[in-house]
DNA sequence: CGCCAACGATAGAGCGCTCCCAATAATGAA
DNA sequence: TTCATTATTGGGAGCGCTCTATCGTTGGCG
């Protein structure tokens, strides 16, 4: 069969095709006997009215874009996005959005395929991680008049963003180490070029702080937050003999605890591992791992809300919103 | 400034619409001093034709849909999702279009969100993940005109799918195990409505039979392919003293690693253990996994090609393919 | 009984693009 | 030189929907 039209629609039921659009889009004034009898033809005739059409007329799609920039596709291992896009999805569908994931593998790629994306108007807005701030993509994306909210600390003025508060979960994680007594706290950082890495370095640093203890360099390695990094990453800092390590993700610090036992020491009596991330692997590892959890679906589905609202026409600019962490205490510290 | 149409550009190269729709579409039969000309003028204005115009007119949308029906949600931390999604949108890349992603997390959902989905022509074709065969969605979606790819065994005739040869994988798992001496092989299997829950132990069980062995009842136990399962599982295993364990999951593999250990025993000189997935989990654990390596990522792009060739137009129906699976001879067995 | 308001429903005018056909220019053959 | 033929180009007609201005009805009220 060929494909309905709201004419046809309208013809089957009687009326012409404004009242079944009406009708559709759940507009008042059509009374309501009018408006069973269109409802009866509608699903009578399983009629879905054609998105290319009602985007055309309407300027607006339903559909939002979640963009990784390239720096990230190779810690798709890391359940971290796995969560995040499911937190999107369950934004997206709240607000009747369709999603659309833009996986880029090299800065040339964003370069070709962002135009395409930002100027057709295929999208009504996009939610950009943040990786790194000060992103060209995100940043060329800012510029334009395409709504945008960032998942993480953008770096860029003006740009709405949804974070975890990173800070103040590295800040608990040293407090916790020096309030159970342990002396040579050493950490194992993601990269500095990302927020993450920044912040949860910072908020460790300000912890120790408080605590009249200071961070030496030698007690500080940084890796991917892969498990192999986190690893290698502990291998520096053994030479440096600390009684506790906070790693800022759960699969380096699982890394770390792997090299840790490779060196006949054991976690915690010889040296106390706390993660940041809060996922499952944390619970079944041996020893079972003390981490921030920070809530990534969370995270994914409130930076839809904010892209919503300002879809929905707000012109008060929208303030950060910075999510907790909380501080799992398992086994290993 | 105000988005540029067609009109727009032209006026400024000096041409009609009608030469710069060609020059964008790259069709022949345009002066190349005149190609040149527009496309200067592209270049300089940033201009994008817009998508919903386009699809209005053109009925193609450049949109693939990536649907996973409800029942797999919870398994989304499992790498598998990430690593498919990934494959996805390579291969989507690699046609130039965009693909827009469908997690359900109940049948309702597929119910309700389906129909806007299949009946709106937003998308150009779909690619179905079919945990379950005979899925209620993907029936429905094969009913319609809408081109479907499936990955994994669909169970639905004349549905073309890509899917790993799950069962020479399990195969080659028995006979790896009975050709080092294992007598009693127990097996780990995912929920038998699945294709690859039944295709992984019909697989098994054939492997085993070439062997002239069996797998008796009290050696069989079933998961859901997580961890936690395969740890269940495998105490229930355990009770019946095998010397060999086949898990239809990595991650169900280290949670009867870690049930083995748990019971004091070890892997592999008591109970050798085999996997089945390759992702990197297996690598580091302790003993690092002896698995089937799927390739989960070329399946995906796989299902975009076969998608794409659907979309040519070709009129001979696709056959199936299915991708070979690979044993990585690790610590474990 | 007539007038006006309020409501309900309709038709018209695009949205920006592709597709097709007609018009024009350019080329070559006779 | 002229006419047939081909290579380019332009314009019209939609694609199916939304939005707005408009028209017809009904009912309340003086």
């Amino acid at each position: 069969m060929a494909r309905l039209t709201l004419e046809d629609v309208g013809a089957l039921a009687g009326v012409s095709r404004s009242t079944v659009s009406r009708v559709i889009n759940n507009e008042s004034s059509v009374r309501p006997e009018v408006r069973a009898r269109v409802e009866a033809v509608i699903s009578q005739t399983g009629y879905a009215p054609n998105a290319a059409a009602r985007s055309l007329a309407s300027n607006r799609t339903g559909v939002i874009g979640l963009v990784i920039p390239s720096h990230v596709s190779n810690l798709f291992e890391d359940p971290y996005f796995a969560r995040l896009i499911q937190g999107v999805t369950l934004g997206a569908k709240q607000i009747s959005s369709t999603l659309t994931l833009f996986l880029f593998e090299s800065e040339e790629e964003e370069r070709e395929v962002s135009p395409r994306v930002v100027e057709s108007g295929f999208l009504d807005g996009v939610i950009v991680t943040a990786t790194r701030p000060g992103n060209s993509l995100m940043r060329k994306i800012a510029t334009t008049d395409l709504p945008l909210v960032a998942i993480g600390r953008p770096g860029i003025d003006g740009v709405p963003y949804v974070d975890v508060d990173n800070r103040a979960g590295a800040f608990q994680a040293a407090s916790f180490l020096r309030e159970n007594g342990y002396e040579r706290c050493g950490y194992i950082g993601g990269p500095l070029n990302t927020s993450t890495g920044e912040d949860r370095l910072a908020g460790f640093i300000d912890g120790l702080a408080e605590f009249d203890s200071a961070l030496p360099n030698d007690l500080r390695a940084f890796g991917d937050f892969s498990e192999t990094s986190g690893y290698d990453a502990m291998s520096e800092l053994l030479d440096h003999s600390p009684d506790a390590v906070f790693a800022a993700s759960d699969g380096m610090a699982l890394g770390a605890i792997r090299r840790i036992h490779d060196a006949g020491l054991s976690v915690p009596d010889d040296i106390a591992v706390v993660g940041f991330d809060g996922f499952t692997v944390g619970e079944t590892s041996e020893p079972s791992l003390t981490t921030l959890e920070q809530p990534v679906s969370a995270t994914g589905s409130l930076a839809v809300e904010m892209l919503h609202e300002i879809l929905g026409g707000r012109s008060t600019p929208i303030s950060p919103s910075v999510l907790p962490v909380e501080l799992i205490r398992r086994a290993s510290a």
